[in-house]
DNA sequence: GCTATTACTTGACAAAGTCAAGTGTATTAC
DNA sequence: GTAATACACTTGACTTTGTCAAGTAATAGC
């Protein structure tokens, strides 16, 4: 394996982590921290959302995430009930007010995912899409 | 534009997100944090380095910025002398010791990586590769 | 039923980042 | 030339974010 190879990876990876940053900066103008944020999406978009399932998703700390969603349910943005199948879960589910706010969330990602690929042509965009996939799988196959 | 491309974009941003925060564990063993790296690095990969080239390279806050090389200077690592040209600059350099420290922490990077590609094949290593450039590429046209 | 494990909570703390005012140097406008 | 302005960086006060470990309550394994 060459280093010639990792570090244009590596490059690449600084250049990536520099979109990612400028799409977080979004959350500036939001009410929420970009953790809260992923949170937020990972509530509004699992099945008999928990804690624990929320961990799966991500590394997260587990008195941290409690706090969160503690903070979530002070907001009025969730509702907690214990799971009738084992009382040391919750189930989270988010109320009316928090699937409004992660659609606000949501609508203002896809603007800047919009502005971010405006000048592209249709072919480029889905050029840019199939090597994103593209990537994905190879990565996840190389796991 | 369909909201399906934009989706499948924002799917790729969280999954490679999650990588980004995978490799970023090693600075949780390192004497670094996250940024303290990325500026360590910009240092020994900048020509005449300086706070205001940093701060072209990547957001960060100034005051942030300079706490972090008084930081580097108390601990050794980089020395600063101000610019003959202009005295509001000063000229950032690493010692010696900042040097071997930055080339750790870049060996410790290139292993990840290397480990992050190691199952793939030779071809496919270079795919992944091309894939990237042409992300790169086509994100940098767009803006 | 006793022990161990699991899911979550809480308290105390540390790290990371932000904001605004302050210092010294350079540039601009007259 | 000098007064006003801009620039590069520093410092103080502060908030946000994240971590660690001990604690509570429920369940699982024997």
């Amino acid at each position: 394996m060459t280093l010639e190879l990792i570090d244009r990876i590596r490059s690449f990876n600084r250049f990536y982590t520099n979109i990612i940053g400028l799409l977080d900066q979004q959350y500036l103008d939001s009410l929420f921290s970009l953790t809260e944020g992923r949170v937020l999406y990972e509530i509004c978009n699992t099945e008999d959302c928990s804690a624990k399932k929320i961990r799966k998703r991500f590394v997260i700390d587990e008195g941290y995430l409690s706090r969160i969603l503690d903070h979530f349910v002070k907001q009025g943005l969730i509702k907690k009930t214990r799971s009738p199948n084992d009382g040391r879960l919750w189930t989270i589910m988010p109320t009316e007010k928090g699937k409004r706010e992660f659609a606000k969330l949501n609508e203002s990602s896809n603007r800047l995912i919009a502005q971010m690929i405006e000048r592209l042509s249709e072919e480029e965009q889905a050029e840019l899409l199939s090597k994103m996939e593209r990537i994905r799988a190879l990565l996840e196959k190389a796991r």
